[in-house]
Order: structure tokens, then sequence, then C-alpha cells
RNA sequence: GCCUCGAUAGCUCAGUCGGUAGAGCGCAUCCAUGGUAAGGAUGAGGUCACCGGUUCAAACCCGGUUCGAGGCUCCA
């Protein structure tokens, strides 16, 4: 089935799905919009007082089955759109009547859109099933029999309001996800049932990752001994990787007083989200930083710059607070602690585009270490006057950001107009995982309003003070919510650089000459820098390894007399970092075992030689 | 913030008609000295999220609160 016919089978079905509501719930069912979406539809309906529960769920769709079964075309007509109002008003549809007008006023109903008013002649199509009409746009099948009944499931019934403005009342928005075969859905549902199991609030806790506390408070999260290994792999993996291109790290403190934000804009774009900090000695008001970009304008600004000193390249990973709504929050991927791996780069505008290149090719080596395929988006600026800065350096900087992709090549990129930030172009990542999911991540923004509200400069070659650009830059984003997608794209069997336990030593009892060897493999493993543990605990051996194999634990050493007696290590290597069918266990002397390990240390250095 | 669903032992969860609490894992102790995904026994552990109401009696029914999960972007 194309692509244009499965979208006309899930757009079909949202109206079956109004439909059938409508008949087990009365004709007194208001009607929202109801689009066919990527792997389903929904259809959003106000029942008045009346909420649906997953039970009417059920319900609802057995009625739909039956719709599919009495095999009702879908007869096309045509309506002024006066003829329409009368119709919405004559149905009690004060919703349809709305998107009608916003038709009429605007020529589209897309929330502020611009368009020409519509002649009161103008159609608009409606379509009608059994004794069901509703207005849309089209894009049906001819009959509901059309429909494969056997692959479309009603999955959730969620608030939603009116086209997404919270103004407005909020209706039922029933989701269904549907295919053009019952394998296909099974499939999908199957991927759902994965992504649950990796789900990195469930792996965080079976993996001993992070924790939260009602103590603490929602969205702040703490980590792990375990969980920190991982964090601080990552986020020393990021800083090398800028260090490497010329990158300096810098300390600034976690606390700002409020006028700092107030000069640089934004407290008044983020006053809501900040944290306040009072001072009990005196009557300065403090806030938590939600960025650092200002602070670090001030280690630029502590001295007069040359031309020749640019660019000045500062790193920082460090933790903002934003304070966000409390429904948006939710295990690593929304918190109110937020640590990013920001860097900011004071440049000369005719360095953007060496500058750009040497930050692609971090983010480029950093998801080829993490095993993640990219997609890259140039944003740029539109006609409209949003946007702050001058339009030639604009321009410049535009060209000097496709400059870098084309040139870096090998990387899928795409240019979108009207996608700037108002103060200044940015490239975003999308990185893909092993779900196939897009997860926007590393950024880099140019930034040329910080430099003019802060009056930075360097003197130019002729004399003159000039105005450095900034440019905003994260390979990893936020290390939290990177984390959560890089839980969730490795299932949790960490490559053994960033494992937190690389190996785990068994050991089969207690015996003088089974210590001597644990002892030897402690002293070789501490010299080459494995992360290991000894399980001595008094449990059999099976289970001992079945806890290694939950922890997802690479190398697993089974320890006892034999081993004593012929030095030789009969090793479990995790299933995914041996190929497949490869017998998973493999002989290896101490030293063997160890330089295998700390060889994989070495693999992530390797990538880092561009 | 708003909508839907939920909250019972550290974790995962049962608990029927309203009659005062259960399992597995984990933890502790003991036995067993083990051979590659769960050896055996015993024990500790609960203000059934919180506040109020109905009732002779509430984990269960009703209100409210708090916290958690999903949704509130896909354009008739």
């Amino acid at each position: 089935m194309s692509s244009e016919d499965m979208s006309a089978v899930r757009h079909s079905l949202a109206h079956v799905l109004a439909a059938a509501t409508r008949r087990l719930y009365g004709n007194d069912v208001k009607f929202g919009v109801g689009p066919a979406i990527e792997d389903g539809f929904y259809y959003d309906m106000d029942l008045g007082d009346r909420h649906l529960s997953d039970d009417d769920l059920a319900k609802i769709e057995a009625e739909m089955r039956k719709i599919l079964a009495e095999k009702q075309d879908f007869a096309a007509s045509e309506m002024t759109i006066v003829e329409a109002e009368q119709w919405a008003k004559d149905n009690d549809q004060p919703y349809k009547l709305e998107l009608i007008e916003d038709f009429r006023d605007n020529g589209t109903t897309k929330v502020g859109a611009k368009g020409e008013k519509q002649p009161a002649s103008t159609k608009m199509s409606f379509y009608t099933n059994g004794d069901f009409t509703d207005l849309c746009m089209g894009g049906h099948v001819a009959n509901t029999a059309d429909i494969p009944a056997d692959a479309f499931k009603l999955t959730k019934v969620a608030g939603a309001y009116f086209r997404g403005d919270e103004t407005k009342p909020m209706m039922q928005r029933v989701y269904g996800v549907a295919f053009a075969t019952k394998a296909e859905l099974d499939e999908y549902l199957q991927r759902q049932e994965e992504a649950k199991a990796r789900d990195h609030r469930k792996l965080g806790r079976e993996l001993d990752l992070y924790v939260t506390s009602d103590m603490v408070g929602a969205g702040l999260p703490m980590f792990t001994p375990r969980g920190t290994v991982l964090r601080e792999e990552i986020a020393e993996l990021s800083n090398s990787l800028r260090e490497e291109i010329g990158f300096q790290k810098v300390w600034i403190p976690h606390m700002t007083k409020k006028e700092l934000y107030e000069k640089s804009g934004h407290w008044a774009k983020f006053g809501g989200e900040l944290f306040l900090v009072k001072s009990q000695e005196t009557s300065d008001q403090f806030v938590l930083k939600p960025m650092n970009c200002p602070h670090h304008g001030r280690i630029f600004a502590s001295q007069v710059r040359s031309y020749r000193d640019m660019p000045q390249r500062y790193l920082e990973t460090t933790t903002v607070y934003r304070d966000e709504k409390s429904g948006e929050l939710g295990g690593l991927s929304r918190v109110r602690s937020i640590t990013q791996d920001d860097s900011h780069d004071f440049c000369r505008p005719d360095q953007i585009e060496q500058e750009i290149s040497n930050l692609l090719s971090a983010v480029k080596t950093i998801y080829n270490i993490f095993d993640m395929k990219l997609r890259v988006r140039l944003s740029y600026r539109d006609d409209s006057d949003a946007y702050l800065g001058d339009q030639a350096l604009w321009e410049s900087a535009q060209s000097q950001l496709k400059k870098a992709v084309v040139e870096m090549g090998d990387i899928d990129y795409y240019e979108q107009e009207g996608e700037a930030a108002f103060y200044g172009p940015k490239i975003d990542f999308m990185a893909t995982d092993a779900l196939g999911r897009e997860h926007q991540l590393a950024t880099a923004q140019l930034d040329f309003v910080q430099p003019e509200r802060f009056e930075l400069e360097y003197i130019d070659q002729d004399g003159a003070a000039k105005r450095p650009v900034m440019i905003h830059c994260a390979l990893l984003g936020s290390l939290e919510r990177f984390l959560s997608v890089y839980i969730e794209h490795t299932a949790g069997k960490f490559p053994v650089w960033v494992a937190p336990e690389q190996l785990r030593i068994v050991k089969v009892k207690d015996d003088p000459t089974i210590d001597k060897l644990v002892a030897d493999m402690e002293e070789a493993a501490k010299e080459r820098y494995v992360r290991y543990t000894v399980d001595d605990s008094n449990n059999s051996i099976g289970k001992k390894v079945r806890a290694a194999e939950l922890y997802k634990v690479p190398y697993v050493v089974v320890v006892g007399a034999k081993e004593a007696e012929s030095g030789q290590l009969g090793v479990r290597i995790r299933k995914d970092l041996v190929g497949e069918g490869t017998d998973e266990s493999k002989q290896f002397t101490i030293a063997e075992l160890m330089s295998a390990i700390q060889a994989e240390h070495d693999t992530r250095c390797k990538y880092s030689t561009l």
C-alpha cells in the first residue's frame, strides 16, 4: 500500500472513529479535528461531562469494526462557506463552525497562518458514510470495507486542547494506530514493547545508574557510583574532543546576580523558569544560572583582546537549573538540573567557517563513537524582521555554515529558512538511535546579539574595536538527556569503554590458592585501569553468573581451583560484543584478559585522531 | 497548568461481596563449599500516599490533596 493510500486509510479510520463514538454516545458529541498522523490517527471530541476510559475504547473499537463490516461508501459532497456554517449551526458543532470561520477569514485553518479572505461562494467539501456526515478536506478510501479491519487498534485517550491552544476548551483525544496489514500492526506493537523494555527509567533502576528522591524533589536526579562512571566517561569524551580543537576549560559559579540576565535579555525571556536565590546577608537577588554564556562572556571581556588572540574558545561541562512546568518533568529527559557540555567560541566574522568546521568534525567523531547516524539541519533566517543583527553578517555567516557542512562531506544535510534563532543562524544535529527514533542532541548556534548587548570587542589589525561573533555549541546537548537516549540506544549494553563495570570476577569458594589468583587478577586490573568487582558472596555459581548477566557486565570470569591450577581463565564475553554464532567463552591468561579490556578504552581514542 | 490512568513491603505486583495484609525478588541469619542465568531453611520488613466523609466495620465506596506515567506539535 502506498503512503498516500495508507494516509487515506488512517484518515478514514478517524472518521469511522467519530461515527462509532456518535453511535455509542449520542448526537450531542461535538467534533474537533481528526487527522491521519504517523502510524495512525486521532480524533478530538467533546463528550460533555462524559469521560472515556480504557473500557470505552474497547467498545468504540468494536463499534468501528461493525461499521467496517457494513461496507459504507464514503460519499463526497460540497457546500459553500455560508451553507457549511449553517450546517455546523444546525448540527450543533461549534468546533467545526470555528474551523469554517477560520477558513473563511484566513483561507486555511492553520493557526496564525496568513491568507486572503475567501469569497462566501468558495466550496468546502464534506464526506458522508452511513448516516454520519463530516466536514473534511478529503483523502478517503472509497468504502469502509477498504480499510483492513485487523490492522488497527485504539491505543489511548488523552486530554488535548482544541487545536493545541490552552485557552481553548479541553477535548478528549482518542488515538489509534493503523497499518496496511496485521503483520505491520503486530510489528509496531512489538516495537512499542521493545521501547518499553529499553525505557531508561526502568534500566536506570535495574542497572543502578541513577535515583530520585521525594525529599530532593521532582526532576532532580542523583547519580549512583555506576551511573557516575557512565556520566563522567561520556563527559570526558566530549571535553577531550573539544580540547583537541583548541577549547580550554573554564569554571564559573552556579549562581549570579539577576542583573547579569537582565542585561543579556534572558530575564525577560526566561524569567518564569529561573530559580531565585535570596541572600540573607545583603539585599541582592541571586539566580541559579539557567545558562552559561553571559558568565563566559565576562571571562572574554576580562582582557583587551587582539585580533591575533581570536578565537577565544571556552568549554565547561556544568549544570544549569531551569524550573520546568511540573507536568513536563520525567526521567532523565526532562529535568530541572541540566548538565550541559557547553562551549562558547568568540571569533572574528571571517573565522566562522573554520570554527564551525572544527566543531562539525568533533560532532561527527562523537556520534561515530556512539554508533548513531547523524543528519544536519541548517537553519537560516527568512525575510521577516524578527531577526536581530546586521543583514550582511547574517548572509556571510549562513554561507560560511553551509560551506563548512558541504566541505565536511559524507553527512546528510538540509536547509530551512525561518528556523534560525532571532540572534543568529544555527546547525542542529539529529541523531538516530537503534530503534530508528531521531533526537536533537548536538547543536551549534551563532549569536550576533549577546556580543552586542555586552559590548564585547577585540582590536582589529587597523586598530579599531570590532564586534566578535559568539558560537554556542554542545556535542551532547545535556548529559541527562543524552544519557536517557544512550541508555535506550544501547539497551543498557554499554560498550566496554563506558561500562560502569567492565569485569566481574566470580569466586567459586574461599581457598588460599583461589584467593591468590584473585589477588593477582586485581593487581593486574588496577595496573590497566580496568573497572572490576569481585563477587565472593555466599551464593551458587549459577546465581552469581546470573547477577553479572543482569547487570550486563561485558566480561565475566569464574575463578576456582581449575583456574588456580592452570592459570587459564575461561571468560564469558557479553553476547553483543562477540560476533554472531561465535563461542561466547574464550580462554585467556590474566595478562591477555586485562590487555584486551584496556584495548577497548583505546578503541575510543583511535577515533579521536581525525 | 489542563485531560486520562495510577499509587499496597526496598523492587515487581496480588488482594473476590467492605470484615483490620499476601507472594516473588532483594535483605539478615543458618545449612550447604558450590563450576557458568535463580541450592535449601528460618527471619525481619506495612500508618495499604496523605487529609476528610459514608459505615457497626474502609486497602476497597465518596470528596479533596500530593506524587508518578501518558497526552496537550502532526491540520478540516
